[in-house]
DNA sequence: AGCGAACTAGACCGGTCGGTCAAGAAGGTT
DNA sequence: AACCTTCTTGACCGACCGGTCTAGTTCGCT
């Protein structure tokens, strides 16, 4: 699906991939009917099969341009910074901030990974996040900055924590995204810190 | 939903539980209709009302006694061990190996939490497995053996390690449960062991 | 003003969904 | 054998699903 779009027609696709995503979020992917969001935004039927060959494709794009936002933002955070392991950090927080900046997001991603239709799709983007962060780890393992264990491992294991802590303070509302990026990144690097 | 159960009828209900699970874990909750489980186990859809009030209530009971029975294997694991610290990680190992054997559970409980019907009974249920942890966790911070830090925060970053690490190489099936177990461990206990 | 492309409305379609129900088979107890 | 409870069948129901399509309106361009 690809069409010339004048510029309503561009906002009236926004329109609709925001309220979709809401939805989606809120209700969950099934559970909300493309009668829903058509009449939540009070328009007819057409104007979603307009736009959109189907339900499902609306959703894949909502998740691939998500990922390619949130990795843009990882990304400008850590430009020019020369510590492998500063770079780390700041790419956790950034990404703590942006999954708790768009927490309908990340609800989205969460239910992706559970149904086959979207995993590949999700696994891929989150594999490419995985990519971005051995780099950095594996120079800082060169450098003698943390010891030699599977970045990959390590990386998977970031995003984890960072998820997990998203998913509990954000929708418990008791931290804001800094607390949560500082307990991250604070897990991250010393784990509980046991002395062995 | 509550019947007197013949033993013919107990195990009946086991198929159907079984088979709705591998089912729900394989394809997703909302794509697998009751007329897919009856019609692969050869019943009639009868059957299914008359053991369940509803698809729902199913899949709540199967969440239900999953979680139960992993909190069990981990309450079973540590009995008996005096140090906190090690009880931390044998409950980690527990944990782990219940999630990595019980694979089909563990999609199921991914996707639970991310609908707002099941989302309140799975917080329940992983807010009790974090409590069993921030005992321990207190436990080792009063003894000195790990830095005084948020414990239920801390036990909640360990949640997120093991679930994100086994759905990584479960899924993609590169390591075994020990293999995974001792990543997670290692990870948690110290980790990227940053010095600083 | 006129025309084609962009856009919209909403009735409609076949199919599937979760759930019901009447009828009866199977099994245990007396 | 008679009888009651447990269990099973599958046709059936209304609701709703994703998606189509036709008839039209609005917009930008010449």
């Amino acid at each position: 699906m690809s069409r010339r779009l004048t510029p309503r027609g561009k906002e009236r696709r926004a329109q609709l991939i925001d309220y979709a995503t809401k939805r989606f979020a809120t209700d969950g992917y099934h559970p909300t009917s493309v009668a829903d969001i058509v009449d939540g935004l009070g328009v007819g039927k057409g104007v979603f099969y307009w736009y959109f060959a189907s339900k499902e494709e609306l959703f894949i794009e909502i998740l691939r341009t998500s990922q390619r936002d949130m990795r843009r933002r990882q990304q400008r955070a850590i430009e020019g910074v020369d510590d492998p392991v500063r770079r780390v950090e700041l790419g956790i927080r950034a990404g703590v901030e942006w999954l708790a900046a768009n927490n309908d997001l990340r609800r989205l991603f969460e239910f992706a990974r559970t149904e086959s239709t979207f995993a590949g799709s999700m696994k891929a983007g989150q594999s490419v996040l995985v990519s971005d962060a051995v780099v950095h780890l594996k120079e800082a393992i060169v450098e003698g900055r943390i010891p030699d264990r599977d970045p990959e491992a390590l990386a998977w294991a970031i995003l984890g924590v960072s998820n997990q802590l998203i998913h509990v303070y954000i929708d418990g509302d008791s931290m804001d995204a800094p607390q949560i990026a500082d307990t991250v990144v604070d897990f991250c690097m010393e784990g509980l810190g046991v002395r062995r």
